[in-house]
RNA sequence: GCGGGCGUGGCGAAACGGAAAACGCGAUGCCCUUAAAAGGCAUUGUCCGCAAGGACGUGCAGGUUCGAGUCCUGCCGCCCGCACCA
């Protein structure tokens, strides 16, 4: 393919050790310098490395480097998401046991990782299948059950067959498994859940307290909380004294639009209301046909409301009036009351079931001229709305709502969306839930002293379903912590994004045994300042674990409210079109991509080819081009090495060179180009995460240096010109180091230098080579670019006019118009507005 | 339906309201070479023109502005999330 190509292979392997040996990038607390905690989310061991990876690590290693460069103490660590359900699959298929599959593709990423050249530092590893990891997850679930922030009940759950096991919420996607694609299920089960919604305001209200991160993250989050606020009240059952049903409504105005109700099939109190044998039959055959559906049937588009009239009515409070009561699945028994006023005029559901079963509809908003559709949700004039009429729509809320209170029928009312987190997973290859059950004291939590609870290695998997554990004697027989007596353990294992929601806390004390973290170090390096990872997680992972880290906090062992200050939500890799996938033969292999390019190629590349948040198209014939780069820069380097040598060196960037060192106008112009480079490449990095045209800029300095070397020969004397050339050749290397980094350590080294190029400062512009003489500035007229105009820098504007209003070419497209007014953008342009 | 984002060359992409297409890929031509690879140089939005130059050009239609890819209004198309959430 090719032959010139710059050796690679070795100077990859060397600096890889180099780094290793020296433990470079090994870190404890310093409190001298600012720190700064750069992480990337975690891999599931899978046991090969993929693009997406190769992407996050590369945009986790430049942040790294670069932050080492600008001086900061930086906690880089990686670990393993090793707990999950592949491992068990593999085994059920393969007959190895997850333990082995799993630590050998550990192995397998490690060794495919530290190819990469990452600055991690390896002495925080953590894996999370390991007991000495989950056994303080165990401990804080000990915790969490004794504040009531972790509980059991018996509940509808989602289930996915193919899984055999439970799925929280937010691990369903458009009614299938997020993991495996089945068709999702519901079951009654009992299970273990965490009290997220407890945190839900708290969760909500930081949305707005976290400047670094995506707004589209923010916004998913916001919406899967869901807050609503509104009101729930009763309404009496007519001629039933006693019995009532609670609505909820975020339209407590619409009152007296209210011409019938709704109760879910699910709702407990339909039993209590059905009149007679054939209406219950009726209820109950309608109740199981509901029930009968799957949760993508229950969900498709345009599903026809279906319903049944019951015979009971109930009293609108508002008008006093009796009105028809049914049970509809369009319903949730999950949300609110699970039953609901219905309010046709303003709601289209509502609007859409009462045209079905010829229910009147009440209009108590005044529609706009002109509204020619169904159901009226905007804002307008309250009408037919008895006291509330001519108001406003929140004025007529809180009025309606004062007066549910007043008449002792209801209270204002907060729900949300969000549920509790259901953690119980009915697979072998998780953290155990260390409770015990006791026939004589029911349920007890583990002793503390016990901890942890460790998963057994002898069990039988037959992928038969039901939780593996259960058939596992010698750990569920056990005794009770309580009273001693025969008991049996928990046999469902916790969800595996319970133990992702802290283990960026475990990195900053990873072998700490008294605890779950050391409070001192978790108090310096959190909270992480940035996190990157793919928007996949934008409401599981990042969800959970800043639920988590409240509740740690609540239960005093950390002091951050909030993980992740920042947020980089980085785009997937395609090609072809399509997400990379094995299914759609469109992978590129990470260790292939290396073996013949290189790791330092295959990093810029990734950050080169698109913005970190968009997709990245993957090009072969791209890779090629950076590659080429990189040869280019080499090729430069080393045959001119000796000849660089000969210049003092620059101390590359650092503002203590006057512009002076060199007298010729060209000097001076490469000089400020060198500059301007360091400018850009830092501007890009540190504001907008724009690595590509970071890339862009060196890329164009480069190309100055080919075109500096030739014409600069002889029109200054050798030493300036090899002073130029060193200053540059050596800002280019710190510019490329944290994107390209063994290339450019070797180079750093080959220039003469000890010690590592990530050790050095990274480049400040000197204010002084940035200066210009003159600009150029742009000729308009009538808004149309007409000519170019080189001035001085600053130059008054009335001078600038005039020679603007004296150039030819102005001049040529004024001719037989009069100068209306003339715009002057300083250093920029100017602009000649002419009229007939 | 609700929420968010995006529409720019042959392709990936750039562009504080101020020169649209930087940088890279691809393509074409030339140089180097016995030849190829590698490398170097040049050209590369469309149309008119020998040229100088001109007209057009950022999904569509308007608007604000001396000036709009960028701001505003309304459409069209695509992507993502949520979804009978009362």
């Amino acid at each position: 393919m090719s032959s010139d190509r710059y050796p690679f292979g070795e100077i990859e392997a060397k600096w890889q050790a180099a780094w290793e040996t020296s433990r470079q990038f090994r870190v404890s607390p310093d409190t001298s310098r600012p720190k700064f905690y750069c992480l990337e989310m975690f891999p599931y061991p899978s046991g090969r490395i993929h693009m997406g990876h190769v992407r996050v690590y590369a945009i986790g290693d430049l942040l790294a480097r670069y932050k080492w460069m600008r001086g900061y103490n930086v906690l880089h660590p990686m670990g393993w998401d090793a707990f999950g359900l592949p491992a068990e699959n593999a085994a059920i298929e393969h007959g190895v046991h997850p333990a082995i599959w799993t630590y050998e593709n550990i192995d397998n990423m490690r060794a495919q990782l530290r190819k990469m050249g990452i600055s991690y530092d390896w002495d925080r590893e953590v894996t999370t299948c390991d007991p000495a990891y989950y056994r303080w997850e165990q401990l804080i679930f000990i915790r969490m059950l004794e504040r009531g922030l972790a509980y059991r009940k018996r509940s509808t759950v989602n289930w996915c067959p193919s899984c055999q096991t439970v799925l929280a919420n937010e691990q369903v996607e458009a009614g299938r498994c997020w993991r495996c694609d089945s068709e999702v299920t519901t079951r009654d089960i009992d299970g273990w859940f965490f009290k997220i919604t407890e945190y839900a305001e708290e969760l909500l209200a930081w949305c707005d307290r976290l400047p670094g991160w995506p707004e589209r993250v923010m916004t998913m989050q916001r919406n899967w909380i869901g807050k609503s606020e509104g009101a729930e009240f009763d309404l009496p059952v007519a001629g039933r004294p006693g019995l009532k049903l609670r609505v909820f409504t975020t339209r407590p105005d619409t009152g007296f639009g209210m011409t019938y109700a709704v109760l879910a099939p699910e709702h407990p109190l339909v039993a209590a209301l059905v009149s007679g044998p054939e209406e219950r039959a009726a209820v109950e055959r309608f109740q199981s046909e509901v029930a009968r559906q799957s949760e993508l049937e229950r969900t498709a588009e345009d599903r026809p409301k279906r319903g049944l009239r019951l015979t009971a009515r109930v009293v609108n409070p508002f008008t006093a009036a009796e009105i028809p009561l049914f049970v509809a699945d369009y319903v949730l028994m999950t949300y609110g009351t699970g039953a609901i006023m219905a309010v046709p005029g303003e709601d289209q559901r509502d609007w859409d079931f009462a045209r079905q079963h010829g229910l009147p509809i009440v209009e108590t908003v005044e529609r706009p001229a002109g509204w020619t559709g169904e159901a009226y949700p905007g804002d307008g004039v309250k009408i037919n709305s008895g006291f509330l009429d001519g108001l406003a729509i929140p004025e007529a809320k809180r009025k309606a709502i004062d007066w549910l209170v007043q008449h002792g029928l209801g209270t204002a009312k907060v729900n949300y969306r969000l549920r509790d987190w259901g953690i119980s997973r009915q697979r072998y290859w998780g953290a155990p839930i260390p409770v015990v059950y006791c026939p004589a004291c029911g349920m007890v939590p583990e002793k503390e002293e016990n901890l942890p609870v460790v998963l057994p290695r002898d069990v039988q998997l037959s992928g038969k379903g039901g939780s593996p554990l259960a058939e596992v004697a010698a750990f569920v027989n056990t005794a009770c912590p309580r009273c001693g007596g025969p008991a049996r353990r928990e046999t469902d294992t916790m969800d595996t994004f319970v133990e992702s929601s802290w283990y960026f806390l475990r990195y900053c004390s990873p072998n700490y045994d008294h605890g779950m973290f050391e409070r001192a170090a978790a108090d310096y390096w959190m909270p992480v300042d940035q996190y990157i990872g793919g928007i996949e997680h934008a409401v599981l992972h990042l969800l959970y674990a800043r639920f988590y880290t409240k509740v740690l906090r609540d239960l005093g062992l950390t002091k951050v409210d909030e993980p992740f200050t920042a947020l980089l939500s980085q785009g997937m890799v395609i090609k072809d079109g399509a997400k990379m996938s094995k299914s759609k033969g469109n992978v590129v292999d990470p260790d292939d991509l290396i073996r013949t390019f290189g790791a330092d190629t295959a990093r810029l590349f990734s950050l080169f080819a698109a913005p970190p948040e968009k997709d990245l198209d993957w090009n072969d014939h791209g890779v090629e081009g950076a590659s080429r780069f990189l040869n280019r820069v080499w090729r430069f380097v080393v045959p001119h090495a000796e000849e660089l040598l000969t210049a003092p060196p620059a101390r590359a960037g650092a503002a203590t060179r006057s512009s002076n060192t060199t007298s010729t106008a060209e000097g001076r112009a490469f000089r400020r180009t060198i500059h301007e480079t360091i400018a850009r490449v830092t501007h890009d990095i540190e504001h907008d995460f724009h690595f590509n045209t970071a890339i862009s800029a060196i890329m164009e300095l480069v190309n100055a240096i080919y075109a500096f070397e030739p014409a600069a020969r002889d029109r200054m004397p050798a030493g300036e010109r090899a002073a130029l050339l060193r200053e540059a050749v050596e800002t280019v290397l710190l510019l490329l180091g944290p994107f390209a980094p063994h290339v450019t350590e070797e180079l750093w080294e080959r220039l003469g230098h000890r010690g590592s190029l990530f050790k050095q400062a990274w480049p400040v512009a000197d204010p002084l080579a940035l200066k210009r003489d003159d600009v150029t500035v742009v000729l308009q007229v009538d808004g149309k670019v007409r000519g170019r105009l080189t001035v001085e820098v600053d130059a008054a504007e009335a001078r600038v006019q005039d020679l603007a209003l004296a150039d030819d070419r102005v001049q040529a497209w004024l001719r037989g118009r009069a100068v209306e007014r003339v715009v002057v953008v300083p250093n920029r342009l100017v602009n000649v507005v002419t009229r007939a």
